[in-house]
This record gives structure tokens, C-alpha cells and sequence, in this order.
DNA sequence: CTAGGGTTAG
């Protein structure tokens, strides 16, 4: 950066010469147009009284009019954020001759920009005869605002380059480019040009510089360039804040907050935003019902960023009434405010204690969206990955293929969590072919969408394909992390591939420097089982589990049969005279000459678990009802599809392939490990479904 | 004229 000129603080630069050559002014865009009173005052009828009576004033000479009678009018633009006020101001001013005057020039680029219409800003910016710091620092900031940091940066560039003269004002935005563009390397060398230069290091650089570090992701470094602002302001705060919530040390931004508490400084919305999010990552319900307390004594309660922040800690804390009385009580919302209940009743379905409520919530969750939709809000790419992953999360692939063709109508599909949660959608809901089409019909693909694949074709027992495609991945040069390994790990588990599995372990500790987890042993621990056949040892872990007194989670089944949900509970009596027992008692006996009994010739069970295996004709396990009133329910051909609480027992799984046969049915059952497809009297996992 | 925040995918 050497190149940088010096540094004058707080001058106005007179442009050179040169650079009016550089620009060719062509016409305003509302210069052409000849405005008539009457059409002024038609853009003026949705301004406020005072606005109009103000306008009048001055159209009819009853004050003296000045560039600066302008300003209260544009800033009620700002606040409206009102395009069509705008324009109806910057024609008055073209037709009052205004135009000369710099310091409205200024603010008129800077009204377009916070209005959303860069366009504009820029063409205005592009004619005026003369510009100073401030010009170029508005258009930048605005930039910056409006999610074009690299055209700030560009423009920053253009000044110097035309001999401008950069303020701290100017620094500090140029240096919020470099955070939104994580361009750490470009923001040193500004940070290194301040030093140089000793420029003065006021707030509007010291707030810069800490969140810059903060993306950068040394909390220490943003720490330091807080601590040297001397007079720090609700800002600086409120970066330090987000810097550590952004870090992972949300403990420390509490005690931050509570700091800037003593010192007297008084929290903005911003602010309580904030610290409500490191609450919510904490899953701090008592501090954040005070923090809630406190935005309402501080006049934020209606606040719909605070509200979507604390109804999200509601949500991630399981406290849903709470958050469904808050949702109900706003009288208005944003599209944030949507996301949040859409992803907060998903958060549920993790949360939830018994897999009914799971389910209940999750069909909740597409219910909002419903209501979403018939809202004048649109679902954008938060709303879709959400939706996706819920559907995925109940097998609801008639749902699912609704919202894929909405993301296609919408463009969203574009988006690469979208379309990594459509690849994943169609592999929970077992449409391997539809996974890997959505996959290779992604123009981008991230770190997470090769995972997804990989795991997908895993689990579809395609372990070939899925080492292939880790291939592919290294070869693009994607790295791959845990996750990416225990997909690989389980491929090779699968398909008994020993020693590449020992190969990929070694070379995810040796070359990728990952440190195993459960999950990688788990896969290799499987594979010796199943290789070995180490039965009695799976009895033994049983019998263990039974004496440890482990929890056993209810046994439920789901099936969604056009939008409605029907639940399934082991043991449930009233099967036994109804058709879904008649219809699984046939089953049972067909299934016989095929090869299915209820024997276990590779388990050496105790005599209790034998008892349990002959059980199962008048107690059958939750599935089977489930599948058995989907088999009633549906059209001939239709795939049936259930979700389960816990996992297969090998008896259920055996007995499911052979149904398969029977009925000429494609059947999933999604249980609390992994997707099982039978079709044919295969399964999709091989019969490698870790049966308990 | 400048600055800070909340919601998505394995």
C-alpha cells in the first residue's frame, strides 16, 4: 500500500482535472422529464402531513427555501424507504435548481443507497460536476450496505486513483468490504496504512477493525482494537459482543455485556439481538428471559429482530408454547420471523422426548410453511433448506417433490444449501436416482454436498459409488472433514473392504490430520462383527443394556397417507381383531413357505429374547402395523413408506423383505439408524442395519 | 455522510 497517498483527516478533496475527462457526464435521469406541479404533488400523496405541509411551504414561497429545507423531507425517505419520495424529491430539486449544491448532492447518493437503489446512486454520483470525500464515502458505504462490497472496494480504489484523499470514515467502510468480503489480506494492509499514516483512531475504524478480526477469526486481535478506542460507543460494544459470539465464547460476551452494562452505556436493539443470540447458543433461558425484560423497559419489546431472537431461544429451548404465544402476539413479522418458527419446531424434532411429538412437530413445521405461503411474504433459501430437511426428516416425499418445484419456480434451487438439502431429502426418502440427479444437476457443489452424496450412496448400500465420488472430491480438491469420513468408513464397512477401510482410517489421521471419532470406530468396530460374526457378543451388549436399565424409547411407527399422519405403538392390542392384524397374520403365514420364520438361526438368543422373537405374531413391533395399514391405504403400487423410533430388530427386517415379495411393493422404513429399502426381498442396507 | 444484529444444508 505503499502507493496510498498521505492521509488528511476530515479535508474535502477538490477533484483534479483529469478525472472530469474520465467520467463523460450523460443526462440525469430526471433531467428530460418535465414535471408538472400536479404530477409532483400525485408522488406526494403518501408523504406524511408534515412532509406535505413542509412541501407546500416551500412551493409557495412562504419560507425561503434552501438546499438545506430538503433534508428533513430526504430523511423521511430513509425511514419509509420509499424509491418513488425519492424521485419525487430529486425532481423538485432539479426543477428548483438545487443541483449545484454538493452537500445535497451528498445526501441525495446517500438517500438512493439506503433506499436500496444503487442504480441510481450511481448514475447521480457518475454526473455531478464536483464530488468530496463525503461523495465518494457515501456511494462506498452504500456499496457496502447494499451487498456489493467488492464494487466499495473498486470505488475506493478509483478515488485514490483520481487523487482523493481518504478520512477515517472512508477507512472504516473500506475496511467493512474487506469483512464482508473476508479479504483479511486487503484489510491489513489498510489497518497497516492507518498505523503508518497515524491516523486518528477513532471509533469508526477501531469498531472496523474489530469485527474484521472477529471474520477473521481471531477474537484476540478484535479484543485489542476494541480496548484501543478511547471513546467507545453502543457500537463498539455491540461488535465486541457479536465478535464473540462469532468465536464461540458466548460466556465472554455476556460478561462483555454485563461490562458495558456497569459502565452505563445503554443497549440498542442491535445490541440485545446480540447478546439474545449467545443466549440462544448457550440455551440460556434465564438470562435471556431477563434480557427479554430488560429490551421491554428499554421501549424494544416490539422490536421484530429482538422478538425473532428471543422466540428462537423459546424454540431452541423447547419452550414452544411460549414461542407460539410470542409468534401470536406480533403484530407484525418479518421473513426471519417465519424462518425462525419454521426452524425452531425442526430444532424440535431433535428435542422432543418421544418420537410422537417429534413427528407432530415436524408436520407443525410444514403447516407454518403453509401458512407462509398464503402470507405476503415469500419463502427464501432459508425457508427451503428448512422445509427440505423436515421433509427429510419425515419420509415426506410427496412434500418434498412439492417444495423442489417450488425452488425451481423461485430460482432458489440455485442455492447450495438448498441443493444439497434436496440431495439429501431424496435420499431419506429413498430415492437414491433423484439424490445423485439433484447432486450432479448443482452447478456449485461445497464441502457439505459431497458429504451428503457420499453418506447417501453409503447408506443405499453403494459403496462403490461412494468411494468413487470421495475420489472425485479429492481430485477437485474439496477437502473433506469428519463427516465426509465416516460416509467413506461406512462404505467400505459395508461392502467388507477391510483393507481399503484401514487405508482410508490412516489416511484420515495421517494426511487430513482429523482425530477419530465414535462414529469412525463404530464403522470399523461393525465391520469385525459382521466379517467375524461375533453373534454372542451382541447378546452379551443386550443383555447389558437390559441390565443397566438403559431407557428403551417407546417403540413408534409413522405413516403419512395424503397429508394425514397415522402413529403406531408396540404392543397395541387393538390390532389383534382389526384388518391390519388380519392382513399381517396373512402376511406371516406366506411368508412362511418363502423362507421367513420366526427363528433365529444366526443368534444365540437367551430364552427371554426367544420369548420376545415368538411374541411378535400377537405384539408386533410398531412398523409392521404401520406398514400393514399402508398396504390397506394405498393404491396398489404405491411405495410405502414409515418412520420408526428405534431401531429394527432382525426378525421385523427379515420379515419386511419378504412382504416385499409378496405384495410387489417398494417398502422404507427410516428407523433411528439408518433407511432400510426393500424391494424384491433385498434390503438397501444389505442386511447390515446394526440390529439391536 | 460513517459504524453493529437475528434465520438455512451432511
Amino acid at each position: 500500500m505503499a502507493s496510498l497517498p498521505p492521509v488528511v483527516v476530515g479535508n474535502t478533496v477538490k477533484l483534479d482535472s483529469e478525472f472530469k475527462k474520465l467520467s463523460s457526464p450523460s443526462s440525469l435521469p430526471f433531467e428530460k422529464k418535465n414535471y408538472s406541479t400536479k404530477e409532483l404533488d400525485k408522488g406526494f400523496d403518501s408523504f406524511s402531513l408534515e412532509f406535505r405541509e413542509a412541501l407546500s411551504l416551500i412551493r409557495e414561497g412562504n419560507i425561503k427555501l434552501e438546499s438545506s429545507s430538503y433534508v428533513p423531507l430526504l430523511q423521511e425517505c430513509i425511514e419509509k424507504k420509499s424509491v418513488s419520495r425519492v424521485e419525487s424529491i430529486h425532481a423538485h430539486i432539479i426543477k428548483t435548481g438545487f443541483t449545484e449544491e454538493l452537500f445535497l448532492m451528498t445526501l441525495l447518493v446517500n438517500v438512493y443507497a439506503k433506499c436500496g437503489i444503487m442504480r441510481s446512486a450511481r448514475t447521480l454520483f457518475d454526473n455531478l460536476p464536483q464530488r468530496n470525500v463525503v461523495t465518494w464515502t457515501s456511494l462506498m458505504s452504500g456499496y457496502v450496505q447494499n451487498s456489493r462490497p467488492e464494487l466499495a472496494i473498486s470505488v475506493f480504489k478509483e478515488m485514490l486513483q483520481v487523487g482523493g484523499y481518504p478520512t477515517n470514515y472512508t477507512l472504516g467502510i473500506v475496511l467493512n468490504a474487506c469483512t464482508s468480503l473476508s479479504d483479511v489480506e486487503f484489510g491489513k494492509q489498510i489497518h497497516g496504512y492507518i498505523i503508518k499514516y497515524d491516523i486518528a483512531y477513532d471509533a469508526s475504524i477501531g469498531n472496523a477493525l474489530c469485527s474484521l478480526y472477529s471474520k477473521c477469526r481471531s477474537l484476540d486481535m478484535a479484543t485489542k482494537a476494541f480496548w484501543r478506542i478511547k471513546e467507545k460507543n453502543v457500537i463498539s460494544w455491540t461488535a465486541l459482543i457479536s465478535a464473540c459470539g462469532d468465536n464461540g465464547n458466548s460466556e465472554m460476551g455476556l460478561d462483555v455485556f454485563i461490562q458495558m452494562l456497569v459502565e452505563g452505556v445503554e443497549p440498542n436493539e442491535i445490541t440485545l439481538t446480540s447478546v439474545l443470540s449467545l443466549c440462544c447458543t448457550m440455551r440460556a433461558m434465564d438470562v435471556g428471559s431477563q434480557v427479554h425484560s430488560l429490551s421491554i423497559k428499554l421501549g424494544h419489546g416490539f422490536d421484530i429482530p429482538v422478538t425473532n431472537s428471543i422466540m428462537y431461544l423459546y424454540l431452541k429451548s423447547g419452550c414452544i408454547n411460549e414461542a407460539k404465544k410470542l409468534f401470536d402476539g406480533m403484530n407484525s413479522v418479518n421473513l426471519v420471523t417465519w424462518n425462525a418458527m419454521i426452524a425452531g419446531y425442526a430444532e424440535m424434532i431433535i428435542l422432543a422426548k418421544d418420537g410422537v411429538s417429534a413427528y407432530l412437530c415436524g408436520i407443525e413445521a410444514l403447516k407454518i410453511f403453509e401458512r407462509m405461503n398464503r402470507s405476503d411474504l415469500k419463502p427464501d433459501f432459508y425457508t427451503y433448506s428448512s422445509v427440505l430437511t423436515i421433509c427429510s426428516s419425515l419420509v415426506a416425499l410427496e412434500q418434498g417433490e412439492q417444495i423442489h418445484a417450488q425452488t425451481i419456480k423461485t430460482g432458489f434451487l440455485s442455492d447450495m444449501v438448498v441443493g444439497t438439502a434436496l440431495v439429501n431429502m431424496y435420499n431419506k426418502c429413498g430415492s437414491i436416482d433423484r439424490s445423485s440427479k439433484a447432486f450432479i444437476e448443482m452447478s456449485t457443489r461445497t464441502l457439505i454436498s459431497w458429504t451428503t452424496m457420499i453418506t447417501a450412496f453409503a447408506q443405499h448400500g453403494h459403496s462403490q459409488q461412494a468411494l468413487q465420488l470421495f475420489e472425485d472430491m479429492r481430485f477437485v480438491e474439496v477437502r473433506p472433514n469428519k463427516i465426509t469420513f465416516v460416509g467413506v468408513l461406512s462404505a467400505c464397512s459395508q461392502a467388507g473392504m477391510v483393507d481399503q477401510a484401514l487405508a482410508y482410517y490412516d489416511m484420515m489421521k495421517t494426511d487430513y490430520k482429523i482425530n477419530p471419532v465414535m462414529d469412525h470406530l463404530a464403522c470399523l468396530i461393525d465391520m469385525f462383527v459382521r466379517l467375524a460374526g461375533r453373534w454372542k457378543d451382541v447378546s452379551r451388549v443386550r443383555k447389558m443394556m437390559r441390565d443397566e436399565k438403559v431407557d428403551k424409547i417407546t417403540d413408534w411407527s409413522w405413516i403419512n397417507i395424503k397429508n394425514k399422519v397415522y402413529a403406531f405403538k408396540f404392543g397395541n392390542k387393538k390390532h389383534q381383531s382389526d384388518e391390519v392384524g388380519k392382513i399381517l397374520k396373512d402376511l406371516v403365514e406366506k411368508a412362511r413357505p418363502l423362507g421367513y420364520q420366526v427363528d433365529e438361526t444366526n443368534l444365540e438368543m437367551v430364552d427371554e429374547e426367544k420369548e420376545e422373537a415368538t411374541a411378535l405374531a400377537d405384539a408386533p413391533h410398531s412398523e409392521r402395523l404401520a406398514v400393514a395399514f399402508g398396504l390397506i391405504n394405498t393404491s396398489k403400487e404405491a411405495q410405502i413408506r414409515v418412520i420408526k423410533s428405534t431401531g429394527m430388530c432382525r426378525d421385523c427386517h427379515n420379515f419386511m423383505k419378504v412382504v416385499s415379495i409378496l405384495t410387489s411393493r417398494s417398502i422404507i422404513v427410516r428407523d433411528s439408524k439408518r433407511l432400510h429399502q426393500f424391494y424384491r426381498g433385498q434390503c438397501s442396507c444389505k442386511d447390515f442395519g446394526g440390529f439391536v
